[in-house]
DNA sequence: CTCGTCGATGTAATCGATTGCATGGGTAGC
DNA sequence: GCTACCCATGCAATCGATTACATCGACGAG
């Protein structure tokens, strides 16, 4: 690999003039630019980034830590990350925290040893230490929080807005005539779930059908969403309509639907949420509630540049809009 | 930050006999490396990555490329190898290449600039730049191939044995008594899909049923699935199952059946590839080639780890254990 | 003609680690 | 008691960039 040193050996210049053009190309006269930049080229030369690194502490490079990468939706909010983050010259790096607190830990160490300029975490956990500097360092912290929202921890932050989304699906479940519903959540410790589960509550406020909600927590999984539709619906008045707080487990009570001998949308409804690639091809195609995952995650890359850049002022909450999608899996319940 | 300068003065030695402290413990007496340790925690000490890797011009970090993040199949890989990265050690770099000559290209350029102490690049497209390297460095190359492998590239790969996982699915249609039989591929640009084909061709043969099977080339997304099934089910003598390279197009298909009015397995019976997680839930459950996929992320990594530690002979080409799954997408065709 | 200014470039310190070589004290062998 | 060796540790060069400061020449003003 050809160095700084080889470059400016070549085009007759000190290190100093090479770091300049390269840099700031203003302030090097027109024809030693040239020179130099034929060197460079010739030499086929490029920084070495630890070195800049080391001088500079920039990394250019964003740690993005998701609870579980496999799951689509977060993976279509990665892409969207990696897509604003490369577009802007940064790099991902990837950790997959598998909702463990030590794997959250491990990569909290990362962004406070600088191995990364910034992080953006997708879910609701963050690392306690991490939760300190966000505290300390105010809307300085480089932390973005990405699909939630938690206004404790003071750090910018992109997503729908959930409430209203789930208002909305309630909404259209009553519109249908639907009264007895039944409502699969996330795991309430995350805010998401519990604004989703306020908008449940007032959407049935509202329709006046608050005696015929039953809830059951969920964790976003195909698994608990068969095994929390089975139970709610094996009551003695079920519910004829569902509500499940992720698609993954709209699939897993449409399954569990079948089960029973059940049929989706003729003797229960069904609503999911977030709309990823599979929803239009399950049978019936499912009426979700569609996020704009790409943009969540080119909005975070934005939200974290912007504090990067230092001319952050308040931590920003950007919402996204969503939007209810209907398809064949709700219908006017059997009288 | 505290710098191994804090802490040499803190513990009363030199830089030296700290960082042998933390690198080479045997190489120091014990009461010394006691009062270093004892330094290092008290200051929260940790060294700057950036400096160790500018001196050691190793930097613990796999980049990985992949065609699509968002692919349920891709994802859990990565999952796989981040798993196994983090366990060594290593960090994870991610880049979607999204099919895109020029991305793969960019990513191409962080390796060669060192950024990442080796790759695993998922799917069958390198970059020109690096086949050269990996034609000029042999097995000591810093690349591993995940899911696919291409002999002409001499690099280690991990993936299934696609070829007799293609003819097994197939042997399975044709013990059932099927005959005519329509495949969905992946791009014929890719060994893998190559591979499958010609397991398929070869149960054809077995089975005596060349004549009935049809061929049509996807690309493994749900939307190319829903298409070829409608082409392949819309013909004159149509067939009475399909295989899908891919279960993303295996769940097009299910729904360009449902669309044609078709029933699985009654009409049509159907085997997909790869047993996402939603393959099981699907209606009617999918037969389909389970692949391991956080194995096939694990071996990549251990692969790659052992061209790093030098002690690479020839490339290894890993063949890791499939498994048809028999759900109940598959039965035989009504007379 | 001289001085001040400015633009272009060079000099060298610096970032924070690693590591080859030097050093010095202790011990074993004779 | 002297030599030889070894173990633990320190010294200082080094990795490859950035950048504050110094330098130098040209030019315009007075």
């Amino acid at each position: 690999m050809a160095t700084i040193q080889d470059v400016a050996r070549s085009a007759g210049v000190s290190t100093a003039t090479v770091s300049r053009v390269l840099s700031a190309p203003g302030r090097v006269a027109e024809a030693t630019r040239a020179r130099v930049l034929a060197a460079v080229d010739s030499l086929g030369y490029s920084p070495n980034v630890a070195a800049k690194m080391l001088r500079t502490l920039r990394t250019q490079k964003i740690l993005v830590t998701v609870p579980d990468i496999s799951n689509p939706f977060f993976s279509q909010v990665i892409r969207g990350v990696e897509e604003a983050a490369s577009a802007a010259g940064y790099s991902v790096l990837l950790g997959d925290t598998r909702h463990e607190p030590e794997r959250e830990d491990q990569y909290a160490a990362m962004l406070r040893r600088k191995e990364a300029d910034g992080l953006i975490f997708l879910g609701h956990r963050l690392s306690d230490t991490l939760a300190e500097m966000a505290a300390a360092l105010g809307p300085g912290a480089p932390i973005v929080n990405g699909c939630e929202y938690s206004p404790a921890l003071g750090v910018s932050s992109a997503h729908i807005d959930n409430e209203k989304a789930a208002t909305e699906a309630m909404a259209h479940l009553y519109a249908l005539g639907h009264r007895r519903v039944g409502v699969v959540t996330g795991p309430l410790a995350s805010p998401l779930s519990r604004d989703r589960l306020a908008g449940v509550r007032a959407a049935a406020r509202t329709a006046g059908a608050v005696e015929g909600l039953a809830v059951a927590t969920g964790d976003f999984s195909v698994e608990a969403g068969a095994a929390l539709a089975r139970d709610l619906l094996s009551t003695a008045a079920p519910p004829s309509a569902l509500f499940c707080f992720s698609d993954e487990m709209a699939m897993g009570a449409l399954a569990a639907l079948r089960g029973l001998g059940l049929a989706c949308p003729r003797d229960v409804s069904l609503v999911g949420f977030d709309d990823i690639r599979f929803a239009a091809y399950l049978d019936p195609p499912l009426t979700t509630v569609s996020q704009p995952m790409a943009e969540i995650g080119h909005e975070t890359v934005r939200l974290l540049l912007e504090v990067l850049s230092g001319e952050a002022g308040a931590a920003r909450h950007v919402t996204l809009p969503h939007r209810l999608v209907i398809r064949a899996s709700t219908a006017a319940p059997v009288a």
